[in-house]
DNA sequence: CTCCAGGGGGCCA
DNA sequence: TGGCCCCATGGA
C-alpha cells in the first residue's frame, strides 16, 4: 500500500490546499474537553448548530466532565437541542465525560499506548471512528488521520487515485482502508494530519465556487 | 417548500 | 458483511 506516487501525489493535494485556503486553525475550543465534546456533538450537524449548543453548555458553566455529569440529562438535553438528535448526544456527552474523568489524563502520560486509548474510546456507546480519532488527533495531538464522509467523495473522484484502482474499488473501501492509505503515504505528523483533514472540509464546503484539484 | 450538515447504532436478510 | 432506518435542529 505504501506507494511512492501516491505519497507524492498526497504531499502536493496537501500543498495545494494549503495553499489555496491556508491554515484551518482546526479545532475551535478553548480546551481539549470542550473539543472532545464538539466531535460528539457535530455528528451529522453543521457547526453552526454544534456552536449553539458549546455556547449553551458554557453559559450553565458546566463544559468540564465533572459539572456535566452532575448535571441532569434532561437539562442536558435542553442545552445541547440545537446540535440534533440530543436525546442520545446528552447521553453520549454524559458518557464520554465519564471516560475523560477516568482516563485523560493517563492518555498523556502513556501515549505510546494510543492504540488501546482509541480501543477504549470506540467501546463508547456513540463513539464510532471518525469521532475516536477525531478526539485522539485534535484532543492529543496524536498521530491519527480522520476519515469523512467528504475525505472518501473527494477521493473517490480523483483521477490520480483512479489511475491506480478501479473506481468500484475505491467505492468499496471502508474507513480503515482509506485511514490506511492516508497514514502510510503521509509523514506521521500530528500537525500533517490535523492541517489536511481541516483542508478537506473545508475545500468541500467551497467547491462549486473552485474547479477539483 | 425541500435539502442536508465536520456519524453512529440497531436490525435483518 | 451490507443495506436501510432512526435520531430530529436550523440555515440556505
Amino acid at each position: 500500500m505504501k506507494d511512492h506516487s501516491i505519497s507524492q501525489f498526497l504531499t502536493d493535494t496537501f500543498n495545494y490546499l494549503l495553499g489555496l485556503y491556508g491554515p484551518q486553525h482546526w479545532w475551535p475550543s478553548d480546551s481539549d474537553f470542550e473539543t472532545a465534546i464538539g466531535a460528539i456533538l457535530t455528528q451529522s450537524t453543521s457547526w453552526r448548530n454544534v456552536e449553539k449548543a458549546i455556547t449553551n453548555l458554557k453559559n450553565a458553566d458546566i463544559l468540564t466532565p465533572k459539572a456535566i455529569l452532575s448535571t441532569d440529562i434532561r437539562t442536558l438535553r435542553k442545552l445541547v437541542r440545537p446540535a440534533r438528535f440530543f436525546n442520545q448526544k446528552a447521553a453520549r456527552v454524559k458518557l464520554l465525560s465519564g471516560w475523560w474523568l477516568k482516563n485523560a489524563e493517563q492518555v498523556e502520560k502513556q501515549r505510546q499506548n494510543w492504540q488501546l486509548w482509541r480501543e477504549s474510546l470506540l467501546a463508547i456507546n456513540g463513539v464510532g471512528p471518525e469521532t475516536a480519532d477525531t478526539i485522539m488527533l485534535y484532543c492529543f495531538n496524536i498521530p491519527i488521520f480522520v476519515i469523512d464522509t467528504y475525505t472518501k467523495r473527494m477521493f473517490i473522484a480523483s483521477k490520480q487515485l483512479q489511475k491506480r484502482f478501479e473506481k468500484k474499488e475505491l467505492e468499496s473501501w471502508k474507513y480503515a482502508k482509506w485511514q490506511q492509505l492516508f497514514m502510510e503515504n503521509l509523514p506521521s505528523d500530528p500537525k500533517i494530519f490535523n492541517e489536511l483533514h481541516a483542508l478537506i472540509v473545508r475545500h468541500n464546503k467551497e467547491i462549486g465556487k473552485f474547479t477539483p484539484w
